[in-house]
DNA sequence: ATTTACTTGCTGGCCGACAAGCAAACATGT
DNA sequence: ACATGTTTGCTTGTCGGCCAGCAAGTAAAT
């Protein structure tokens, strides 16, 4: 049994993966080099393509990372519940994604190099994920309540996009460098798009 | 004077240019080369560099005219109008957004990708400008009004966001190949915004 | 000695930039 | 009117750099 050996050999893979996410997510697919994920990683620079064969199947992995890595954590902090309210399914939907988003910043510039990918051969779902969960949610908690006349598909959109825009345009969301997002901002942003949501859904049409 | 020649000049110079914004849009400025733009223009891969002196250079006049065509259209169909009701301003940004960017995929493209532009050095200010307009309506807007207590920046943010958002997933969106958007499709996804936007500002905390 | 994690040398292709070349349009001189 | 020179819109040749992919090499662990 060879214990440093695959040890060392899963380190550097790991430090790879590290180093190829954030410059992926930094810069894109084309403007990084493997010699800069090389260096980056603290190794050579053909590790990388030694362990991934591709640079394309490097990036295809670091994607399907980030998925399964958003399927966790959202899918597992929307599944306990099992029939809430219209409106508690909206506000938990809100904090979560929020709360995601917030703490990963990196996860989400994948996505937007993944938004502007071909839409015809999408390698990752990930952007999928990201509305599947909202959407099943949501026809959920809203096939035993009454009241609510709202297209889903119309919510969903409008929850997400509240959710996810303004950590895509950081500098106009008034961010400052370094610093992802205070707190108390998000937390009054999530106020605001929950008042948003409840306000429309309660029958405005 | 010589009239055909400046005159096949200028032709040549708007082939290049509308050739380079089709594949800068669609692709992005690294994965389009000068002879790809030069091939769609009709013209020899030399001249694009010919007439603009860098690659950088004529990426910046592609995203300067679409800025150009953006601050036109959006500011234009926002400026006459002079005090409105705080929902009229809304109500009549959020039909100015989503047309103007239903009928212009190119330049929502191009938006998304200066977004992912290192946000230090921004050579656009195209997506400041998207926001400006808003701010400022809403600003002038709300400034007579008493009964709104709504952030006018994270309002400015749900707005844009539910504008622009659907149009930067139009997979997800459930949108056909060729056909851009729906006018109905439009129709339904603006009243949805407006609602939510209307419902919210009521005073809803 | 053999495997194996890892590095380094090499190569071919692509692309942007520059420069030289070309031909048509225009100016000028006679 | 015509020829010659000059500008100019445009093309093509070329060079240098970058980079992905591969293969040969190395050294440590077993």
């Amino acid at each position: 049994m060879p214990p440093t050996r695959t040890r060392e050999r899963e380190r550097s893979q790991r430090a790879i993966l590290e180093a190829a996410e954030e410059l992926f997510a930094e810069s894109g697919f084309d403007r990084v080099s493997l010699a800069e994920i090389g260096e980056a990683a603290g190794v050579s620079r053909g590790l990388p393509a030694y362990f991934f064969n591709d640079k394309a199947n490097l990036y295809r992995t670091v994607i399907d990372h980030a998925a399964q890595h958003l399927r966790e954590r959202v899918g597992d902090a929307l599944a306990p519940d099992a029939a809430p309210s219209p409106a508690a399914a909206v506000e938990r939907l809100v904090t979560v994604y929020l709360d995601y988003l917030a703490a990963n910043p990196r996860i989400v510039r994948l996505l937007q190099w993944e938004f502007l990918q071909p839409s015809g051969g999408r390698l990752s779902d990930a952007p999928e994920i990201l509305f599947g969960y909202a959407v099943e949610a949501l026809r959920e908690a809203f096939a035993g309540a009454e009241k609510v006349d709202v297209d889903v598909r119309e919510l969903v959109l409008s929850l997400v996009g509240m959710c996810l825009f303004p950590f895509m345009v950081p500098a106009v969301a008034g961010e400052t460098k370094s610093t992802p997002w205070d707190s108390t901002r998000v937390a009054a942003r999530r106020q605001h798009i929950v008042d948003l949501l409840l306000g429309g859904m309660k029958g405005n049409r």
